[in-house]
DNA sequence: CGTATTTGACCCGCGC
DNA sequence: GCGCGGGTCAAATACG
């Protein structure tokens, strides 16, 4: 049985689309984890289940792939874990860094980039796209093979040592999302006050620099999600809420024992994919 | 003047 | 070994 590795970032689609194609549904659910990360995930009745070809075929062409996690939103937003390659590498001694090397300041390592700890991938809307609780300074742009959108890169601008960063680009297939990519995603300090956070984010009442770049990025500069806030409703803190009598998944960012333990818990229920206008979706629903 | 952003240069992992 | 491409640095610039 081929087993797919979550190392890649597809799109979504709502659930109620998602729920009219019921011959997609798979479950109850295996993975497979090693001793930090999960590695793959695969419905038991992969071989079994007839319209296994559609999968497969959706599996060659955008695998692998991740579950979606806003079921709700009538724009997508689907919030990913990338896991680190199974196979990894030993690792190779390092080349000492050329730059000068300041004792007191040490510069922070670089990581391979097939090793890049701790990455967690997130689309977002334009809207969402300054709902976060973290304060960022840009320090680099760069222009992506095969992307006409540029790539944009952040540190944590909230503790000095802190190695928390960011990249964000616009998607090439669907420009209105996201890609936020978070490595290094655990910050050394706690979050930072409301004012904290914004201080040091805006030079003034104009836009930031990511939302600038955004094109018919809304005035509403100050769109915080609840989970930004630090507002954390019991529901949505373990990852499911309640509609129409079915438990669903929510656009929370996991870490990587708290996706594992997602998935363990996953025993029931089934997981609808769907493909759709280039995307490949999963929906977790819980009975 | 202090802080954030911009941007060209540089570094380095990785594939060939 | 070499070149490509992604990630980071740091000087210059912008802004309040």
């Amino acid at each position: 049985m081929e087993k797919w590795d979550l190392q890649a970032v597809v799109g979504g689609s709502s659930i109620n689309d998602a729920m009219e194609n019921p011959q997609l549904s798979f479950g109850p659910w295996s993975f497979q984890q090693d001793e930090h990360h999960l590695t793959s995930f695969f419905p038991e009745n992969f071989e079994t289940n007839p319209n296994v070809l559609d999968l497969d075929e959706l599996g060659e062409l955008y695998k692998p792939f991740y579950p979606v996690f806003n079921p709700y939103s009538t724009q997508t937003i689907l919030t990913t874990f990338q896991p680190v390659p199974r196979d990894q590498p030993a690792e190779k001694p390092k080349k000492q860094q050329s730059f000068p090397v300041n004792k007191d300041s040490p510069k922070p390592k670089r990581f391979s980039r097939k090793n890049q700890p701790n990455r967690v991938v997130q689309h977002v809307t334009a809207d969402d796209l300054p709902s976060d609780v973290w304060a960022w300074r840009k320090y680099g742009q760069k222009p992506i093979k095969g992307s006409p959108f540029p790539r944009s890169y952040y540190r944590c601008s909230s503790s000095k040592g802190c190695l928390a960063r960011k990249q964000v680009e616009r998607s090439c297939w669907n420009p209105g999302v996201f890609i936020i990519t978070y490595t290094c995603a655990e910050h050394c300090h706690g979050h930072p006050t409301r004012r904290s956070s914004l201080a040091g984010r805006t030079r003034n009442k104009s836009l930031t620099a990511a939302a600038k770049s955004v094109a018919g990025y809304k005035n509403g500069a100050n769109v915080v999600s609840p989970m930004a806030m630090g507002i954390r409703d019991e529901s949505v803190e373990q990852g499911r809420v309640k509609m129409d009598g079915r438990i669903l998944t929510t656009d929370i960012m996991f870490s990587d024992d708290e996706l594992v333990q997602r998935y363990e818990n996953f025993d029931e229920g089934v997981c609808i994919f769907r493909a759709d206008s280039g995307f490949v979706s999963s929906t977790m629903v819980w009975p």
